[in-house]
DNA sequence: TCCGTTTTCTGACTAAAGGTCATTTAAGCG
DNA sequence: CGCTTAAATGACCTTTAGTCAGAAAACGGA
């Protein structure tokens, strides 16, 4: 933080400047090949002020995963007609919608997949204890909302259910967004989309096995 | 490749000492951090040589990464004892074997573990079209065992089990060779092994609950 | 409105690392 | 041994994250 006491607009918005444009930056090149000059250029800041509000290339890219990874919607923002068909309803319609919300706004998507593959081992661990501290994606509380509903097992220690869901969920996403990283699995957009739809089916039927009351 | 032809048996010694040491280097500092100089050092030849070898630091990774994955044994290497049991059988064997492997030589496991999360996009790109390219574990081979002895659910995409498999595996494994990346759910070597087994059991049952014949 | 003070901002500069290549060294062979 | 060809070297180049002394702007009191 640059000063410890309130943040005046101007710089705020500045600050969210570089962070829209780091993510453009970092969606369309990698983390690797993202130019922190190129980004302070296109945010209309000097490379300093980049390095002055992020401290280090790594941390700008943090920011910009938490960003990210805030932007999405929670498993419980489902609409409430969703969530009254329960648990596996509402992970069907997330997962569905998965290439809809991709479509409409890919870099947020993007800039969480490099976040999930291809960073430093520092940076990794900075994602994963955000991940744990935030669980943007209110998975637990998902979890413990599919217990109460007695739809999960409770059989199994809810934090190895919630690892899974959070396992499992990451790479259909991520298979979803880039057909590169798993080739051929999901397909891509230009498949019939009942293939597609079949593979989702397949998918939660296998979740829905695993995790579901017995 | 150098030579088109034969590599004299001095040439192949030299490219193996290089991947050896870069091996190392990559398991204790990560992609990023790993130096091309410092490996040819230790090496004990000159940085055009590793580059000779090579071509750039990514290929020089992707070669130490598909060494590393060579290196594991398959699935169906399990005691043939082991395979009598069957597939979960297998499963359980290697999953439960896996702290005392890393123990036994962390290396690898730590080159892939970077592999699977920390490199570029292209370099991520090469090492999913090794991996389904070779599957040098052997899953498919595996699940068809599996399929074959009734064990695994037949009413699925065997490529899906496939993938679920990978997955959940490559996962668990992770989350054993490093506490970080997972921090707390396998606990580390300091804890009483009960509750790793405990674990272990857990994941076991839910992967067979979701992929077992109905 | 002006002036002194503090904070923010800038961009030339530095350091470090991947990658190159002209030159040197060694291997292969008759 | 001498000639040819391939391999090896390390000084050099380029690129880029990160720094910092100075410029500019904001702030606040008179």
């Amino acid at each position: 933080m640059r000063s410890a006491r309130r943040a005046p607009e101007r710089q705020r918005a500045r600050q969210e400047r570089i962070l829209q444009v780091a993510m453009e930056h970092f969606a369309r090149s990698g983390y690797e090949e993202a130019r922190a000059e190129e980004i302070a250029a296109e945010a209309g800041v000097s490379k300093g002020a980049v390095f002055g509000y992020f401290e280090t290339k790594a941390g700008l890219f943090l920011a910009a995963y938490q960003a990210a990874a805030r932007s999405f919607p929670a498993y419980l923002d489902a609409p409430p007609g969703v969530r009254e068909d329960g648990f596996f309803a509402v992970l069907r319609y997330w997962v569905a919608r998965t290439p809809h919300l991709v479509h409409e706004d890919w870099i947020p998507y993007r800039v969480t997949l490099i976040g999930n593959y291809c960073a430093g081992l520092q940076l990794r661990r900075e994602i994963t204890q955000f991940l744990a501290r935030e669980d943007p994606y209110g998975t637990r509380a998902f979890v413990r909302f599919g217990i109460d509903r007695g739809e999960v097992r409770r059989d199994i220690d809810p934090l190895m259910i919630v690892s899974m869901v959070d396992w499992l969920t990451d790479r259909v996403q991520d298979a979803m967004v880039t057909e590169e990283l798993d080739p051929g699995l999901f397909g891509s957009r230009t498949q019939p989309p009942e293939e597609r739809d079949r593979r989702v089916s397949e998918f939660i039927e296998l979740l829905r096995s695993a995790v579901a009351t017995r």
